[in-house]
DNA sequence: CGATAAGCGGACCGGGCGGTCAACTTGTTA
DNA sequence: TAACAAGTTGACCGCCCGGTCCGCTTATCG
């Protein structure tokens, strides 16, 4: 098919700094970093950004893919964990820990560029399922609720304290802990409305 | 002082279609709505739009006044109602019914435009106060959670649905549900972060 | 009415964005 | 080391945005 020639050595090391300032960047100011910044933090200049990544749809599309195939390693790992309670909540502790991001919705946003983002977060997504399903049943998590509600609520933490000024880097912790209580058994009120379909 | 010559008929008239279609279209696209588009919304010339909000963070400030301020009385008239805790949560309930926000934060954003803003801003903040505390103390909200909580998780229930893309206008009800029970009594956990200033 | 100023509109401006390109530099390979 | 392809660069392009401005329209009032 298509042997794909290696790298030249200098490209691929600006590829990588490229993909570390693009996170950084992304980091610090959301999406609408521009690509001439990205570029000058990584010391290389505009065109080259192109090179590597043809749209700045792809360039973050490569990083999202990076972040979500890792998730979800660590997701099918968790599923044989022995307490499943216990193991969705490393899950979402360690999604919200990759602080490196805004908040996830980036995920959403530019997601159909490349294929292989949307199938790396269906499966991801399916692992979720999986592990929400699995504490459930364990009775760690109260009944009405589904891993789509799981989905949907994984990235409050981080979009909530985005509100906070001078934030520790950690608060995002303190508002997993209240959401996730409220996915407890344990004094769950009936939920207003049906769960949603993605 | 200045003895504020009331406006011309259809000059009122431009400006509440003005604000309307700033609504709509901030509540279609978010801040990021090109003040272009509202004015066509609006069947009124760009120029008009300047000529009642020098500034686009003006428009914003002027919808985001209406809404806090709106919000604000709501709190300080469930400040005695009967229970504190039913309350707490018609508000919460309230706050997200404003369903013309994609979500609060140009709450945050933009507010510094106009120090009425701030002003009315701070006064709901201290009636969100008022409210938690009288909850806390009724027994209807953990010990450990403050009104800076409640605020910031305020907007969740409205920012989560808007991952999905055919969500039920009412899909916000079930997460706040959820949230709401994280910030019960009944089953709750010790948090792992102080909790942040405002 | 008719005069006046308040209000209106849209061409226009400067700036920043994503993306292109052709001239130049450099790693690689025989 | 010579020669070539791979990679780099920053000036440049078109676009869209917020905001300005001035000639025109129209509500208001004596």
């Amino acid at each position: 098919m298509t042997p794909p020639r290696p790298l030249r050595a200098d490209a691929a090391r600006n590829r990588a700094l490229l993909l570390a300032a693009a996170a950084d960047e992304f980091a610090e100011h959301g999406v609408e970093a521009s690509v001439a910044d990205i570029a000058r933090r990584a010391g290389v200049g505009k065109g080259t950004v192109f090179r590597h990544f043809p749209t700045k749809d792809d360039l973050i599309a490569a990083i999202v893919l990076d972040r979500v195939e890792a998730l979800g390693r660590l997701g099918e790992r968790l599923l044989s964990a022995k307490d499943p309670g216990a193991a969705l909540l490393e899950f979402l502790t360690e999604a919200a820990h990759q602080r490196q991001q805004r908040d996830l919705s980036f995920l959403q946003e530019s997601g159909d560029a490349l294929p292989a983002v949307v199938e790396a977060r269906t499966r991801m997504f399916a692992t979720i399922h999986a592990l929400v399903d699995r504490a459930r049943e364990h009775g760690a998590l109260r009944d009405d609720v589904t891993g789509t509600d799981v989905i949907l609520l994984m990235c409050a933490p981080n979009h909530v304290t985005g509100y906070v000024p001078d934030a520790s880097p950690d608060l995002w912790q303190r508002y997993l802990a209240i959401i996730f209580d409220g996915l407890r058994p344990e004094g769950a009120h009936a939920l207003p409305q049906p769960p949603p379909a993605l």
